[in-house]
DNA sequence: ACAAAAGATGAAATCGTTTACAACAGATTT
DNA sequence: AAATCTGTTGTAAACGATTTCATCTTTTGT
């Protein structure tokens, strides 16, 4: 049969037309006679051709596909993400590709060769620990923030993510606890700032105060939370309920501190921010800040799309709502309940 | 300065040289002169060029990329391999594309899209749930199976499962389980198959015989472990410990037994499988048989290129070794303790 | 019935590389 | 001194599509 993959010209033969009218049949039928457009796709289906999408892309000066930049691939927070995203990007005849900033020496380095090597439309960028200046380079493509951000006026998406701390330490005040500690993210990132600021602003309004000894560095990791877990089972003056930045590190803050016999939520409360699959079904069910992961996703590919096809650098930012979902780590503290 | 990205004409031109030289500087810099190499690597520098991968792809014929085909990207468990691939692919100039399998309505006629496509050199498919004529596409590119596999002699890389099977099997039966039960994959799937004959096996090996009513049909999910375990709460005759045939569900089957009062180890012994990392933080952390995540994406890497490097759609398969991950989740029965 | 507009098609240029081939210089062999 | 070889470079033809422009029919309007 056919030794080799068959080309347009292949098609044009057998159908008896020229090249230019294949493809116009193919990319819009409408302005071909009906007559031949059926003579076309019979000749397409008689010869299996395929539209070869390298040379399409070279003459339309385009890529067909875009990166998601990622600070670290093996975080399993992103595979929702990238689902999302890339239920938008097929439909719309994109591929999608992944690479990660954090793993070579240099990550602006590897952004920006990214950037300039022209083998996306578009680049959706979660990782904020960027220099503004990372992005000034001539003939680079659109590229969105997304969770992250960085100075600058890059379109982004995000969630509130002052908000949903604040709501995670009103629950917790609000059932009775003052005396409220926290996990934080890594230093210089902006979800640790942000998550931060808005859990002093919650205890603030609660009026309550931050006390530098029950606020605890963590990086996002369950490590790192159990870590913080250890430097909370010092302390002799603790914090009956904790917010921590991220789930995973609530995992390894609970995790730690139930081993050492402490109980949740009877002995300490725990509030993650998140809501990755797995804390449902932890004992005790993790409370914590919702993030819309998918959502996230799609709109990021969404709002990059628009600005693909608009041919424009800049573009909207949106911040998408976090959502508080109780379940049974959160607990008034003794002192209330005795 | 420059309007548009500066081409190889550019270059040639202001390094006074062909194009010709300027590609062959770029690519096989020993064949050309010094003096001229020099000039055109400072031609370079001075224009900004960046080589053109679409252009040079269609001339080479070839793409640049790779496609990761994946049953479900939202699932977690692939993010430590898709890194794992990246960090060899990034070398190789190759870039990682991704997509899910069981996302549209008809997933093999998804899977032909990819092959006849001719968007990427190579495919790995971690879908094993295709019939095994799926494949048979003239021109297709390399495939390389990946955890899961199918009918045919499709060149793959995956553990043993059977043998990690056995070996949470044993242990049970070690520490003085004779009651023994296990929550299955989804129906069909080939890990689903033999992750329960070497469960089977085990059995046997140790005297002990399998009892259909103790074992439950899930789909890996956390929440098929969950509904497993409200099967295993409802029986009269319950098994004493159960292999779970991924960590997911051991968590959900896990997280509903002790919500229901059950305790872990001391009422019910538990083993899981994968090692996801969430089950080391566990309360009690998860006994279970790893399976090496970024060893397998890193090999499925290297196999593909080799693969594609030498232009053949066969290969060897590989088979990576699983290993015993003891924790808390597993003690001996009440019987053998009282 | 004639001019003008609309509709359908093809010829050929173009996107930016790579590479087979030819050409030429200088060095080496006979 | 002619012939051969080696090393370096340029010319030009691909790779496989899309799209501008021109051409040739048909319709339509007056």
């Amino acid at each position: 049969m056919d030794r080799k993959t068959a080309t347009i010209q292949d098609v044009a033969r057998v159908a008896g037309v020229s090249t230019a009218t294949v493809s116009r049949t193919l990319s819009k039928p409408s302005v071909v006679a009906e007559s031949t457009r059926e003579a076309v796709l019979s000749a397409v289906a008689e010869t299996g051709y395929r539209i070869n999408s390298t040379a399409s892309n070279l003459r339309r000066q385009r890529t067909g596909s875009v990166i998601a930049l990622i600070p670290n691939l093996a975080n399993p927070f992103f595979s929702q993400i990238l689902a999302g995203m890339s239920s938008v990007l097929a439909p719309a005849q994109l591929g999608l590709l992944v690479a990660d900033t954090q793993t070579g020496t240099d990550p602006e380095a590897r952004l920006a060769d990214f950037l300039q090597s022209g083998q996306a439309d578009g680049l959706v960028l979660f990782d904020g620990t960027m220099s503004p200046g990372a992005l000034d380079l001539p003939g680079r493509p659109p590229v969105l923030m997304a969770c992250e951000w960085m100075g600058g006026d890059l379109p982004s998406i995000r969630v509130d993510n002052a908000r949903g701390a604040e709501m995670a330490v009103a629950h917790l005040a609000d059932v009775g606890h003052r005396a409220i500690g926290h996990v934080t993210g890594p230093p210089g990132n902006v979800l640790t700032e942000t998550r931060l600021s808005g859990f002093q602003r919650g205890l603030t309004r609660h009026g309550l105060q931050a006390r530098a000894d029950w606020v605890f560095g963590g990086d996002f990791s369950m490590d790192s939370g159990a870590a913080a877990a250890r430097r909370w089972l010092a302390l002799d003056d603790r914090p009956t309920a904790l917010f921590c930045a991220s789930d995973e590190m609530a995992i390894g803050f609970m995790g730690a501190v139930q081993h050492a016999g402490i109980r949740v939520p009877e002995d300490l409360s725990i509030v993650g921010f998140d809501n990755i699959d797995v804390v449902a079904h932890l004992t005790p069910a993790l409370t914590t800040i919702r993030q819309p992961r998918t959502v996230i996703g799609v709109r990021a590919a969404e709002l990059l799309v628009d600005m693909i096809d608009a041919g424009s650098l800049t573009g909207p930012s949106e911040v998408v709502e976090v959502e508080f979902i109780p379940r049974k780590s959160v607990a008034p503290p003794r002192a209330a309940r005795g």
